[in-house]
DNA sequence: TTCGGATATTGATCCAAATCAACGAAATCA
DNA sequence: TGATTTCGTTGATTTGGATCAATATCCGAA
């Protein structure tokens, strides 16, 4: 069977109009991420070789909760949110942002995904067939390598999230969370909230109505937001209030590949 | 310097008089973890050569959150339990049975502990050097492998706890932990509860007094508790309360070597 | 541009869960 | 064994946060 087959029925298989094969500019974004810029070349090649890119709008589901990985997906452009259900109720748990990868440890075990993905902006995802990674990752000793960092990672930013869950209450992860993000403030302590309020709010595990009043008490503590624009005013005061924590908010530069909102 | 005077530092480093090199009998236990079964003989003798074994009282203290992975641990007898705090507040984060390791994450990116571990009974555990861990990976692709399969587990086993926290009220995850433990139930339904009251209310990120509530307020739905005795009386009913869902609650197989609770 | 829908805010109310307080039952120890 | 402490339960009360309802605001499409 040619590579041209494989495409063709992969492309049957989605069932989607807009796939192309690897675009050539998108390579070398792929090739940067630290789960693959130490690979051999040939086993890269091999990898991309087989992968395609697809372009998507936005609210668009990539992956449901429970299938099979046949894929790792790689954010290129826009955004995806992951998402849990139950009962009825419905949990933001993360935000990917370019340039990353998702669901990696259920592609590796070969088992069901925990979560399901949608975009959440025009994106650019790039599909690497899970058996292949498989293989990249039993021929290659460095990508196994940057595998383990990467899970590793992973694990601890879900760890450090289970503790601010369990241990703060809601506006105390609110603060903290404004805190986390005020490393791309202005020299006024500006920056833009970048998610909705009603996403940001799931994410926090709170409602909207709550984060509504969070946000008012916070103006006590430090902090403004008008709109999607937040103003730190009196960081001491926000990081009195917040009592931020590296061993739960993380250093900055451990911000997590599998990026937490 | 020889391996009998890295020993000897080794034993005043951390100053407790109840330490032995590697028991003859312990190795088989160690030998059968998944993450150390398919390992090269030679690597595993290497590994095992520099390793000890301590025996410690319950409520003793082996990691501090903070604190830097010298070593990865096996808890061969007893019980440890991880737990995290924050501003006055502590709250369990899972329980290690033996035989299996925890802090796998940490000593594999060589990063400080997210999680401080006590023993909640007398316990037997053995020390791995990290730096002997991380070249044993480096060396051993069947080592690498089953690391990867480790540490994703251990990334999947939070994620589902994160999904039970954010989707379930406090009673409702009582009734599915109830359920998650009624593999070991005898044919009338009877099993023990095998941890105290106290710990499991902070595992289940609750309070005792509303766990009792909780309690109390299950007796209408299928399961008895008396002292530390859970009995499920109509297994049919409790699954009707609690709903439990594979991708929260994982098959029973899949039950997690950094075992949760 | 206006319209219609999603999104955000505010107030009122309700509910789950924490806290406070008291007490009985085990377990631990002298 | 009795004394002391820890643990678990129950009741009363408070509080954080959810829900319900009403309005205001933003945004995208015709």
């Amino acid at each position: 069977m040619t590579s041209q087959q494989i495409l063709t029925i992969r492309l049957i298989n989605i069932n989607c109009e807009n796939v192309y094969i690897m675009r050539t500019a998108d390579i070398p974004k792929i090739r940067e991420l630290p789960l693959f810029s130490d690979m051999d070349q040939q086993t890269f090649d091999s990898l991309v070789r087989g992968a395609y890119v697809q372009n998507f709008p936005p609210q668009v589901d990539l992956i449901t909760e429970g299938d099979s990985p046949d894929f790792l997906q790689v954010v290129i452009e826009g955004g995806v949110e992951l998402f849990a259900s139950w009962d009825g109720r419905e949990t933001v748990m993360a935000t990917v942002h370019p340039v990353s990868t998702f669901i990696l440890a259920a592609t590796m075990k070969d088992v069901p995904y925990l979560m399901s993905g949608r975009t959440i902006a025009k994106s650019r995802v790039m599909l690497l067939p899970s058996r292949d990674v498989r293989l990249a990752f039993d021929t290659d000793n460095s990508f196994a390598r940057a595998v383990v960092t990467e899970l590793a990672e992973c694990y601890r930013a879900v760890v450090r999230n289970s503790k601010d869950l369990r241990l703060r209450s809601s506006v105390e992860r609110l603060a903290n969370y404004l805190i986390r993000h005020a490393g791309r403030a202005d020299r006024d302590g500006r920056y833009d909230l970048n998610i909705g309020k009603r996403r940001l709010a799931s994410y926090l595990n709170m409602t909207p109505e709550n984060l509504s009043r969070g946000i008012k008490l916070l103006q006590g503590n430090g902090v403004r937001i008008d709109g999607s624009c937040v103003h730190i005013t009196d960081a001491d005061a926000l990081a009195k209030f917040a009592k931020p924590a590296t061993l739960i908010d993380g250093p900055a530069e451990e911000m997590s590949p599998e990026q937490w909102i």
